[in-house]
DNA sequence: ATGGACAAGTAAAACGTTTAACTAAACGAT
DNA sequence: ATCGTTTAGTTAAACGTTTTACTTGTCCAT
């Protein structure tokens, strides 16, 4: 392969004129110009970023760490990040930790070494002094995870799951129902948590004695929806409210129900939450609470792009944490207590 | 950050020890080693991999390119593609074409400046020529088309679609259908036609007239598979089966005629390609053909790894085409015309 | 004593860019 | 004529590794 010394050589320049040639930043007279490009197309010269980076210690590239890129919501958020990084002449670098601790942090250092200027990481496991670490050199930004601690160098997004799990309690209560289920999704991820505080505190509000209430944990997968549901179902009496982490969760719920030839949303009411694109799809329609995802990876590489700015300018940057909206959806999974009741007659 | 020459200096050694306390090539005595390694350690050295891809001209990362991610099938083969890379110590680095001409070329162009060390391309939409050039000084393995021209510089692995279909068409006509419509993809991807041709093949075979055969054309999109149904709906006599180019499609089409008040399977029949997870999971069921998604990214990237070996070490390699087998997955979507009429009256 | 073989570590040249510092030429203003 | 100033281009030093070729020292056979 071509470089540039190879072309210097052969259009009769140094190497320092061919690299002006490409990059603009001086002027160079439009023969010797010509002269340079024609010779880069004969000998198909291709500038090796490796060694770009090496120099200016910059790569234009951004690693993306999620979870599982097989569930549509962080797919969605993927294509968030990635539509920004490359308005910005920034590519992608996109990575699955199965939610596994030990493979987040091979990832991120892996993404060190290859010198990314900066991490999106999305509903981390690790616990916060590894994150604090990894941040060190690497502005990073993590979407859905509350942070505890405030660290400079790390931005943080989340949606209001409290509020959003709430409001889909507070649907629950005032449609009639008063007994619930939750599978909620793993008690060591705070957005999990925070999902089901937000609902049980609404159920407590409202004076429901705790004791009601069907509280299972698992991991936000469909097969652990369904696993649970059935379950559940076994439960007298059997709830009439199933509120379950996210939409892949509520899924499997919803076919676990089916299978055991009980009606949704005739005989038990089924929520989720995230409206992933096929909650909309899948019969009964699936309520929902929505979460902007796109808009949210777009955000997530905006404060990105902003915080390497800052690190390239060594100005300082302080931490920022947004916080997006929620929105209850209600579709067809989940119906009031008085019009259940006439479907199962 | 710390360097190996800042690391050499503390530790009082030369910057060649440190690089071989790092790698083991060569014999370090105890006593050095040991000093070195806790040097590194209080410094919190972290290699460049930048500079080693420079000096050893090897990255040890493979670019995948897709048109969708959003799309489960691609996800699937993505991960199928990363378990096998991270085994060998190879990190991926995934970009979404939207089966954009210009996108794919811009990514490809992007992975070869950052020193990939090979390529897998999931269903280009460029032309043969252009892969070819791009396939010079970085190995590729294409996935999902069937190449016309010879390269013994690419790889080609593809699911026989023209089986797949020609099964499906057989079991409609095995089951009493005898008026087609189909919903092929777009007609420049190569994957689309063949399995339009498996399907219409068969018909032929079985004496039907094309004339009997309505063929639309699309995106390989939910959206494209709606609008097409509906246009298909208002066709006169109404097509007893239909054959979708793949799932998301036959899922858009099953979502179109369910809006019309028609039923799935009881007055239409309706099939897909992939058999994708959702496939198992959508009411009714969809009937499908089963591609082995996750195997196929496996064998992709295994096929890759052969050739960038081959290539490091000058030796001659041909190229290589995988046929995998696909599969006829019958479920709730399609019925016979007998049974189908039943379900009328 | 001398020379050769081996062991343990070092010096320095790459890899392919970018860019600060320099040179040489051309051009006006004095 | 002389002295800046500007212009157009070159030289060479980085960036952080790997690795070849070299140095030094030790040990052993002669």
């Amino acid at each position: 392969m071509a470089n540039m010394k190879d072309v210097a050589r052969l259009a009769g320049v140094s190497v320092a004129t061919v690299s002006n040639v490409i990059s603009g930043r001086k002027y160079v007279s439009p023969a010797l110009k010509e002269r340079v490009e024609t010779v880069m197309k004969e000998m198909r010269y291709r500038p090796s970023k490796i060694a770009r980076s090496l120099k200016i210690q910059r790569s234009f590239l951004v690693g993306l760490l999620v979870p599982d890129i097989t569930n549509p919501y962080f797919a969605e958020i993927a294509r968030g990040v990635e539509s920004v990084a490359l308005k910005n002449d920034y590519q992608m670098f996109l990575c699955n930790s199965d939610g596994n601790h030990a493979r987040e942090e091979i990832t991120l250092e892996s993404f060190h070494g290859h010198g990314v200027d900066g991490v999106i990481n999305v509903a981390p496991r690790m616990e916060e002094g590894l994150l604090a670490h990894f941040s060190e050199g690497m502005p990073m930004v993590i979407v859905d995870r509350h942070l505890s601690i405030v660290n400079p160098l790390i931005d943080v997004i989340y949606t209001n799951n409290f509020k959003g799990s709430a409001e889909l309690a507070a649907h629950f209560l005032s449609t009639g129902h008063n007994r619930f289920a939750c599978i909620a999704g793993p008690q060591d991820v705070p957005t999990a948590v925070r999902r089901l505080q937000g609902f049980c505190n609404q159920l407590t509000i409202a004076g429901i004695p705790a004791s009601r209430n069907h509280i299972f944990s698992a991991e936000f997968k469909y097969e652990d929806g369904f696993r649970v549901m059935k379950e559940i179902l076994k439960l007298k009496p059997r709830p009439t409210a199933v509120f379950a982490g996210n939409d892949m969760m509520a899924w499997g719920a919803m076919e676990a129900v089916l299978e055991e030839k009980v009606r949704v949303p005739e005989e038990i009411s089924i929520a989720g939450f995230d409206n992933v694109f096929f909650s909309n799809l899948v019969v009964p329609s699936l309520t929902t609470v929505h979460q902007p995802k796109f808009e949210s990876g777009q955000l997530a590489m905006e404060l990105l792009l902003e915080k390497i700015q800052g690190k390239i300018e060594g100005k300082p940057c302080k931490t920022r944490r947004r916080e997006l909206d929620s929105q209850l959806i209600v579709r067809d999974s989940t119906r009031s207590i008085q019009t259940m009741k006439e479907g199962t007659a």
